[in-house]
DNA sequence: GGTGTTTGTGTGACGGAGCAACTATATGCC
DNA sequence: GGCATATAGTTGCTCCGTCACACAAACACC
């Protein structure tokens, strides 16, 4: 309990700051943040129950969504939101624990695949359920369809302004630029 | 099996997933994921031109906005997304910095604030006026007023859900429950 | 076909953050 | 007052991810 800040004896006073602290700009993004953390920590939950991060989550999935169930490490890099050395690392420990393996790329000795295994299907088969009722709880549900198709509107704008390289993003490939 | 016959030039037979991977809500939610991330690297990449990561921006601010310009470290840990042992290292560099000062709270030996120096003052200055064009042009901007209006709304509804503790959250303080 | 450059991946060192354990203080109950 | 319990904060350990660098293979250009 602050009550015990002596709000009185000392009017405090501060160098002023030149921006509006309380500029609803800031706030607004605010919103965003802990929208998205609550949402981001609601999954991880799950995500432990099934002996996942959610970086491992998003490997399998979108490993799974490709083509051959594979993707070359740089690719993979691409799409999530990590470092190549950052790829290797996940790629290792996911392949110790027999999710994901390796394979030699046989047009370009440089590069490897990651490709997701049985176990790794299977694992994300199980998590796929529980994610998708979360998902829809705390995010699709809390929405009308209106609002939910605004807010999608309106993530696009945002996403395309501030990721043009990735235009396409979640499903397809990037455009040949 | 008919070698001479090629049934399928398909090469991969793959365990099915149960759950269809392209289900929509996926993809909203990954275009969620890229519209925040995509914000917050821009951002970040502005507090770095000012020597400060994404969460020391936080603390300076949330220090900045509250009576006093001081926190209970717990407290500071229950607005931030970070454990309270991560406020203690973070509230150690900035100390070190120069940027934060520890006092001693009068009324609860155990309690300790952080307080916001005239050094984090200024370098919060510093990097606001720039941070605010950015939350302008990557984020306010992009939208039409009914489109930032729905998008808080919805928001808004979804912060409510998965964060219910923090109902006031970002300005106010959170009520007696 | 050699040589320089670019690209794909892995590695060592480092830093940030969480968990669990610990200390010190406060509080409740008798 | 005295003890049990709860709370505030710090610290040791560990994991995870990045950066900078190393190395190998592909490519470009002459």
């Amino acid at each position: 309990m602050p009550s015990n800040i002596p709000r009185v004896k000392s009017p405090v006073y501060h160098v002023p700051v030149s921006t509006d602290l309380d500029d609803p700009r800031f706030t607004a993004f605010g919103l965003f943040a802990e929208a998205f953390t609550g949402l981001t920590n609601r999954f991880a939950a799950q995500f432990e129950e099934h002996r996942l991060s959610a970086v491992e989550f998003e490997v399998l999935m979108r490993l799974a969504r490709s083509p051959g169930r594979r993707l070359r490490m740089t690719d993979l890099a691409g799409q999530t939101s990590l470092s190549t050395s950052g790829v290797t690392r996940v790629v290792d420990r996911m392949d110790r624990d027999g999710l994901v393996r390796r394979e030699a790329c046989p047009s370009d000795r440089r590069s490897s695949f990651a490709v997701i295994t049985e176990a790794g299907v299977g694992r994300l088969d199980e998590v796929l359920p529980g994610h998708l009722e979360l998902l829809q709880q705390w995010f699709i549900g809390q929405l009308s369809p209106a609002e939910l198709d605004g807010m999608l509107g309106s993530l696009r704008k945002i996403r395309d302004a501030v990721n043009p390289c990735a235009t396409a993003g979640t499903t397809e490939e990037r455009p040949a630029a």
